[in-house]
RNA sequence: GGAGAGAUGGGUGAGUGGCUGAAACCAGCAGUUUGCUAAACUGCCGUACUGGAAACGGUACCGGGGGUUCGAAUCCCCCUCUCUCCGCCA
C-alpha cells in the first residue's frame, strides 16, 4: 500500500510512476484521494476538538458530583447532549472517509523503480543477461510430458484421479529428484545465511491482507470457507508475514529467511499448449527467499539475491537468462522484479522458474513491519523475495536439456542427494 | 467436540465506573558515582492520526466489534484467540 503522505508530497511523481506502470486513470484516482484526505483532516480535526470538550465536561461532572453539587452536575449533563449527537455524527463521516480511503489506496498498486522499461507485455520486457549454452538435443528428443511417461516417473493420470488436473503424482526417481532438489536448495540457502523456516501453508485473512494477494486477488487462492482460510499461492505469504506488527530492532537486518512449502494456484482461466505437463501446475513446490532490509540496503539487496538465484542454475548447469519486468508485466505489489528463466530445449522456449523483487515500503506499509532509526522515529522496512527455485520447470528443463537416447543425466551436484546418476 | 478460566505497554503483572495512557518490577536508553567490572542512584522509556516552524498540544487505542453511561481497561452483548480438564487423534 502506497503512503499517502507521499501521495501527498509527490503527487506528480506518483501519477507518473502508476502510468508507467499503465494504471489507468491514475491522475484523477490520485486526486480523488487527495481530496478525501482534506476531507478526512477536516472531520477529524472537528471531531477530536468536540471530543476534547466533552471529556473535559465529563471531568468536571466528575468532580462536582465527588463534592456533592448534584445539581450543577445535573445541568452539565444536559449540556452535553447536543454535543454527543453532533460528535457521533462526525465520527460515522470519519469512519466512512477512512473506509473510502482504505479502499482507495489498496487498488494502487506499487510505484516501478526508475530503472523499470516502459512497456505493456512481456515483449517489453528487458534481457538483462544470458547465461550458458543452449544444448544440442539428438534426434528424437522429446519434450518433458513424454519424457516423464516414458520413464514413469511423474503421472499427471493418477493426479487427475486422486483429485484433478494439475495435481501430478511424482514417482520413484521422479519423487527423488523432487526430495533431492529440495534439500539441495535448502542447504545452499542455509550456506547462502539464510534461516529456514517451515511455515503453514494455510493463511488468514489478515496474512493475505498483509502481503496483498486481498483484497482483490483472492481468485488465484484456494479458499477454504469453512474456516476462512487460504491455501497460499507462495510461501511468501506465511514468511512475510511472520514480522507482521513488528519494529525490528536494527541489528536484527537484514532478516533473511528461507523456506520451502507446497504452493497453490488457482489459475483461473489458463489453459492451452503452453501449459502443458509441468509448465503450470495447481500444486507445486518451491523454495522461497524472503529478506527484510533497510531501505537505503534493499536494491544491493535486491542484486545481492539475484546473483544467489543465479548460482543455483549454474550449479545445476542450466541455460538460464535475467530479465528485468517491464511495467506493465510486473507484480502489483512490486517496485522492481526480475525473472529467471530456464531454457526449456525440447519445447523451444524459456521458462520461468524464478521471480525476485523488492517491493520497498509497499507491503510494510500492510504489515506496520518497521525499524526505529537513531533518532528514534519508526520508519517502515523493505521487503523482499525470489524463488529459490520453484521446482517443476527446473525439473522440465533437466529432464529435456539432459537427456540422451539412453538415459537422462542429472546434474551433478544431485547425485549426492539423489542416490543415482542417470534415468533410464 | 464438551466444561471451565483468561486476553492490560518489549516482558512479568496491578488495576471492578471519574484522581488510569495506565501502578510496580524486569529489560532497554541517557547520566551520576567508581581505578576497571559489578553494584547503587537520577532521568527517559508504547503506537497511530492530527494541530504547530518549533516548543508544546488534541484525539484514539488495555484481543476485535457493538452497546450502556455525562464519563468504560473496569458493566452488558457478539466474535476471535490462549490456557486447563475431558473426548477424539498423527
Amino acid at each position: 500500500m502506497l503512503q499517502l503522505t507521499v501521495l501527498r508530497e509527490q503527487t506528480d511523481f506518483v501519477v507518473a510512476a502508476l502510468n508507467k506502470k499503465n494504471y489507468k486513470n491514475a491522475a484523477q484516482e490520485v486526486a480523488a484521494l487527495l481530496e478525501l484526505d482534506q476531507q478526512r483532516r477536516q472531520v477529524q480535526n472537528e471531531h477530536d476538538e468536540l471530543q476534547s470538550r466533552a471529556n473535559s465536561i465529563a471531568k468536571e461532572i466528575g468532580a462536582l458530583m465527588k463534592s456533592g453539587e448534584r445539581e450543577k452536575a445535573e445541568s452539565l449533563k444536559s449540556e452535553t447532549s447536543e454535543l454527543k449527537q453532533r460528535t457521533k455524527t462526525l465520527a460515522e463521516q470519519l469512519s466512512a472517509i477512512e473506509d473510502e480511503i482504505q479502499k482507495a489506496l489498496y487498488k494502487l498498486p506499487n510505484l516501478p523503480h526508475e530503472s523499470v522499461p516502459a512497456g505493456r507485455t512481456a515483449e517489453d520486457n528487458e534481457v538483462v543477461l544470458q547465461h550458458g549454452e543452449i544444448p544440442t538435443l539428438h534426434a528424437g528428443a522429446l519434450p518433458h510430458w513424454e519424457l516423464i511417461k516414458q520413464y514413469d516417473i511423474i503421472d499427471f493420470d493418477l493426479g487427475n484421479k486422486i483429485t484433478g488436473a494439475g495435481f501430478p503424482v511424482y514417482k520413484k526417481q521422479g519423487a527423488r529428484l523432487q526430495r533431492a532438489l529440495i534439500n539441495f536448495f535448502l542447504d545452499e540457502a542455509m550456506k547462502a545465511g539464510y534461516m529456514e523456516v517451515q511455515p503453514p501453508i494455510l493463511i488468514n485473512e489478515a496474512s493475505g491482507y498483509g502481503t496483498g494477494q486481498l483484497p482483490d486477488k483472492e481468485g488465484q487462492m484456494y479458499h477454504a470457507t469453512a474456516d476462512n482460510l487460504y491455501l497460499i499461492p507462495t510461501a511468501e505469504v506465511p514468511i512475510t508475514n511472520i514480522y507482521r506488527d513488528e519494529i525490528v530492532p536494527v541489528d536484527k537486518l537484514p532478516i533473511k529467511n528461507a523456506g520451502y512449502t507446497p504452493c497453490f494456484r488457482r489459475e483461473a482461466g489458463s489453459w492451452g499448449a503452453d501449459v502443458r505437463g509441468l509448465n503450470r501446475l495447481h500444486q507445486f513446490d518451491k523454495v522461497e527467499i524472503v529478506q527484510i532490509s533497510l531501505p537505503e540496503k534493499s536494491y544491493e539487496i535486491l542484486e545481492e539475491m539475484s546473483s544467489y538465484i543465479q548460482s543455483l542454475l549454474q550449479k545445476l548447469e542450466l541455460p538460464y537468462r535475467v530479465l528485468r519486468l517491464c511495467g506493465g508485466d510486473m507484480g502489483f505489489t512490486s517496485a522492481l522484479t526480475y525473472d529467471m528463466e530456464v531454457y526449456s530445449t525440447a519445447q523451444g522456449r524459456w521458462l520461468e522458474v524464478s521471480s525476485c523483487s523488492n517491493f520497498e515500503t509497499y507491503q510494510a506499509n500492510r504489515l506496520k513491519l518497521r525499524y526505529k532509526t537513531e533518532s528514534g522515529k519508526t520508519q517502515l522496512l523493505h521487503t523482499l523475495n525470489g524463488s529459490a527455485l520453484a521446482l517443476p520447470r527446473i525439473v522440465a528443463a533437466i529432464l529435456e536439456n539432459n537427456q540422451t537416447p539412453d538415459g537422462i543425466n542429472m546434474p551433478k551436484v544431485l547425485h549426492p542427494y539423489l542416490g543415482f546418476e542417470k534415468i533410464g
